[in-house]
RNA sequence: GGUGCCAUAGCUCAGUUGGUAGAGCAAAGGACUGAAAAUCCUUGUGUCCCUAGUUCGAUUCUCGGUGGCACCA
């Protein structure tokens, strides 16, 4: 059965230079799986595979989307399965590796089928939000669908539009398109997680913040600002510095922010990976052969190999 | 050197008419089914600068000290 070797870890961990050692060591491409990086126009920010790295390893959902583009978990369910069904065909073995739990997740156990919410809907929800807040949106999740409204969050608004959106596009209520069931995959799926200490990791994100400013991070965001309402740079390291040309704080002020938002993202990003049983936590100190052997004998490679033959 | 003001949580500060204290931020923990680098929830004991005094009781009042800031020399 082919292998899906999914590698995790929070950002700035250094996933990226594992997954690289990786594919090479098994012949085979890397998918990335960071929502972000998915963009094309924003790769320093985003802390997007270089021309170097992909000159090392083929790539797959790097710079393939345009920033104007509506892309979300569902999407990448269907994109990554499409994708892996054809590289199975040629390899035992395929990387994926990025930050984003929600669209790994989707890839592993799936989501469920829900239709894509038309642009007209979204647009209504979003703006009868905005005249009624809150309220607005509890009120209708209770008419709506009242079992949604147990359980979910009731102070989220993301949580709650999505509940509304998806009423008004099916006549249904969400809950009952929920069906919590786990998808089965036509490969096998081993998860890596990398780790460091807490310390480490986060000297490690405000180094890299100061980096990607001396790379052109703030010409980089600069060049998208024009676009800064769009979904896709609701992102870190963008929005704060979109903030500072505002005029809202200084730059200093702004990278602060940057590297402090990071740290965050990367805790949120450690508590999603603690729930998850099924992975295998690699040091990330660890030499690269060591952490190879150890991924060797995960996999069982001496069959991986045999099969070749 | 003199005078005044200040000293409380990691930071910025509030407060206690004397009964040992609480906000914001930071930090930590958590949730997560198509915005997910998104969105949301929970968590605040600290020699209240030090010494002595007054008091049943002082972080709070008084004397002295130390440190910081301002003004005057």
């Amino acid at each position: 059965m082919p292998t899906l070797l999914l590698i995790v870890g929070p950002t700035g961990v250094g996933k990226t230079e594992l997954s690289l050692r990786v594919a090479e060591h098994f012949g085979c491409p890397i998918l990335n799986c960071d929502s972000r990086q998915i963009y094309r126009g924003i790769p320093i920010g985003t802390a997007a595979p270089t021309e170097d790295e992909q000159a090392r390893v083929k790539h797959y959902f790097v710079a393939t989307r345009e920033l104007e583009e509506d892309y979300n978990a569902g999407q990448y369910e269907r994109d990554a399965l499409a994708l892996l069904e054809e590289l199975f065909a040629t390899h035992e073995v395929v990387v994926m590796t990025g930050g984003s739990m929600l669209y790994a997740d989707a890839v592993c156990n799936g989501l469920d089928d829900l239709p894509n919410v038309p642009t007209e809907i979204r647009k209504q929800v979003k703006e009868a939000y905005e005249h009624g807040g809150l309220e607005w949106l509890q009120a209708e999740v209770q008419r709506l669908d009242p079992d949604y409204w147990q359980i979910v969050d009731q102070q989220n608004p993301a949580r709650l539009a999505h509940c509304v959106e998806l009423c008004l596009t099916t006549g249904k209520a969400y809950s009952s398109l929920r069906t919590n069931t786990r998808k089965e995959r036509p490969f096998r799926i081993i998860k890596i997680g990398l780790e460091r200490p807490r310390a480490e990791l986060y000297a490690r994100i405000n180094r890299r913040v100061d980096q990607m400013v001396k790379e052109g991070l703030i010409e980089e965001a600069r060049s998208v600002y024009p676009k800064r309402r769009l979904n896709s740079l609701q992102t870190v390291g963008y929005r704060e510095l979109f903030a500072h040309f505002d005029g809202e704080y200084d730059l200093n002020r702004a990278i602060e922010l940057i590297q402090q938002n990071t740290r965050h993202y990367a805790k949120r990003q450690m508590t999603w990976f603690r729930r998850d049983k099924d992975i295998h936590w690699l040091n990330a100190n660890d030499d690269y052969e060591k952490n190879l052997h150890l991924i060797d004998t995960l996999l069982g490679a001496d069959s991986v190999q045999e099969a070749y033959h």
